[in-house]
DNA sequence: CTGTTAGCGCCTTCAA
DNA sequence: TTGAAGGCGCTAACAG
């Protein structure tokens, strides 16, 4: 089946004795056909093997039944986060038929011009907006169907799907401060890409704030770069420097691994002595719970309802403009209360006591 | 730049008042141009932003430019080796000027056919080999060129990319052995998996007894679904049944963290007690190290080594069929020998001590 | 209901 | 060195 070296429309034709419009309409479904004819076709097509060009048809239709997902690489290094999009949306493409055209792009001004000049692709998904994106703009003002992953400082014009950082921040904060913790720390990406007003950051920076200051607590920003090293390195600098710090909000997945060892070295158990929460995939969460609580960041289901959204644009183009915020689930950990009343020296004395942490005994 | 509507190759003729064929001579250098019009054609095509249809392009070529990545997922969950591979297989098809279109197919048969048939691809990566595999052997009937990641029992005439198996379970098994270890276990994949001859289960397996055997040492060989969950259930029964166990060869990315977890709920230390080394992509030992260690997946080395012999092929089909060997780079973490001489029936009593992990001290 | 004609946008003969 | 004509394989518009 289908193994055969080169059918065209014509062969299928020929074999049944019609003509070749007659084939396609059977196929397209686009005109009507005798029943008695379709069979024939049907089986000539079947017998032969054919199966239509897929540029062909991308030329004559004016489209290539293909989405790109244009995914920008911040730094060298994907997330965990990152690749499982790439999975969800070729998932959620191929059960409506669309074929996805991956780009991992250092050079976006030529990715989307291979993508939409040279007609690659008929929409685009977009990872990783700014709050001023280029490519936004670029897209929207071309009319070219996209959803983006995140969103502008004003997305009312477009089509997105993002995460609701207000409430999870707030939740999140909330959590701890209703543990009794009283200092808390965001760990976050590093300052360059704050600086280039990466949306998610901006946001998430602004809902914790804003979620800190609500609720009476000193919340502090850390900066790091995407790596365990620097998760390493800053999270042990933070953990000296502030000894009343109790509890750590880590949005940065790459630090994680960093910042869990960070904990450890400093002879700091988890969660008695540093609450963390971290905003991570779900396979990080499985490891990482029971000591850590874990926001699991929700790229399958992003990821669907970006091809979702796409997809009923690309065909209909008078649906408004539509917009999703996503919460992230919560796996709660073995989150507590620090271990003393906050506000008392007496977090970092633990250390000197040498106790055991064999077990993740409980109490 | 290229943010116009629809620029064709009239256009651009019509602009520098040459005709169409000109135009094309003038982009794809087939035939010679005078240097004149050469640069009043450049001109143009920069004025009006003109960037040839590819889809109309495949059409006349009969090759579109695009290799696929095909990925049968084994089961629901990837693996971040599976996903380092669609990032490295894209960073190198770009740079080689070829797009790539992913294809997380669960139905093969079909996905092929789509690729194939219908001319989407000019060529294939494909990935998770069985050593009896129809796709390599439709593909080889087809004379359709394509790039096995892993290799069939008798790979002898096609293009492949592999892991050097025996080379790294040697290295792992003698690496425990000159340690002093004598009972080890290999924590693999699904039965299931290695019944259906998963290629690079069975060729672990071959190596891994082979290794022991030649070291006189025990190796048993556990077989372990590829989640979390599973990995440490079934690690936690090994390590209730056979107390003398002392070293862990884990070849089941998802299933380590539970592993990991299983030999921590279960009191004992590692390296100490146990000892774990982990084949792993390498965000993942950045994590464990060094209280693992971790043979680092070459998925990047992999990926580029298969677009880079793809490349070649597509470019020239008169090349010689190439497999390539790659072993693994071994990060050593802190694997030490038992805690003490294998054989009594020490490492468990250990636990009852309740002695102290804090800080990783170390000795 | 079906066949003929024309065109999607580019490339490649073949003449000039 | 250049242009005109024809084709890549399919679909859409128009007759019949």
């Amino acid at each position: 089946m289908g193994t055969t070296g080169r059918v065209r429309i014509y062969e299928v034709a020929a074999h049944v004795g019609v003509s070749p419009t007659t084939v396609s309409a059977a196929i397209t479904g686009k005109r009507p056909v005798a029943e008695a004819t379709r069979q024939r076709i049907e089986q000539a097509i079947e017998e032969l093997g054919y199966r239509a060009n897929a540029n062909a048809r991308a030329l004559a239709y004016g489209s290539s039944g293909t989405i790109a997902l244009l995914i920008p690489s911040l730094e060298k290094s994907l997330s965990q986060i990152e690749l499982e999009f790439v999975a969800s949306v070729a998932e959620a493409a191929r059960s409506r038929e669309y074929d996805v055209l991956v780009s991992f792009s250092g050079d976006d001004e030529l990715a989307l011009s291979r993508l939409i000049d040279e007609r690659r692709a008929d929409g685009i998904v977009l990872l990783e907006v700014f709050l001023d994106d280029f490519r936004v703009e670029r897209l929207r003002a071309l009319g070219f169907p996209f959803v983006a992953i995140g969103r502008t400082a004003r997305p009312s014009g477009i089509d997105w799907v993002d995460i609701d950082f207000e409430r999870l921040q707030w939740s999140l904060v909330s959590g701890l401060v209703a543990l009794g913790h009283r200092r808390i720390a965001l760990i976050s990406g590093p300052y360059d890409l704050l600086k280039r007003r990466y949306a998610p950051q901006h946001r998430t920076h602004r809902a914790f704030k804003s979620a800190c200051t609500k609720l009476g607590v000193q919340g502090d920003i850390l900066y790091c770069e995407r790596n365990a090293e620097a998760g390493l390195r800053r999270t042990a600098e933070l953990l000296a420097n502030d000894k009343m710090l109790t509890g750590l909000v880590v949005v940065n997945e790459l630090a994680l691994p960093g910042v869990y060892r960070a904990v450890a070295e400093a002879g700091l158990r988890m969660p008695e002595d540093v609450s963390v929460i971290g905003q991570c995939d779900s396979k990080w969460s499985t490891f990482l719970v029971p000591r850590l609580t874990a926001a699991q960041f929700p790229s399958i289901e992003m990821g669907r309802a970006a091809v979702e959204i796409l997809a009923d644009r690309l065909a209909d183009r008078a649906l408004a403009r539509r917009g999703r915020l996503i919460l992230p689930t919560i796996v709660a950990g073995e989150s507590t209360g620090p271990a003393r009343v906050a506000g008392s020296p007496e977090r970092r004395t633990r250390r000197a006591q040498g106790h055991s942490t064999a077990g993740h005994a409980r109490q």
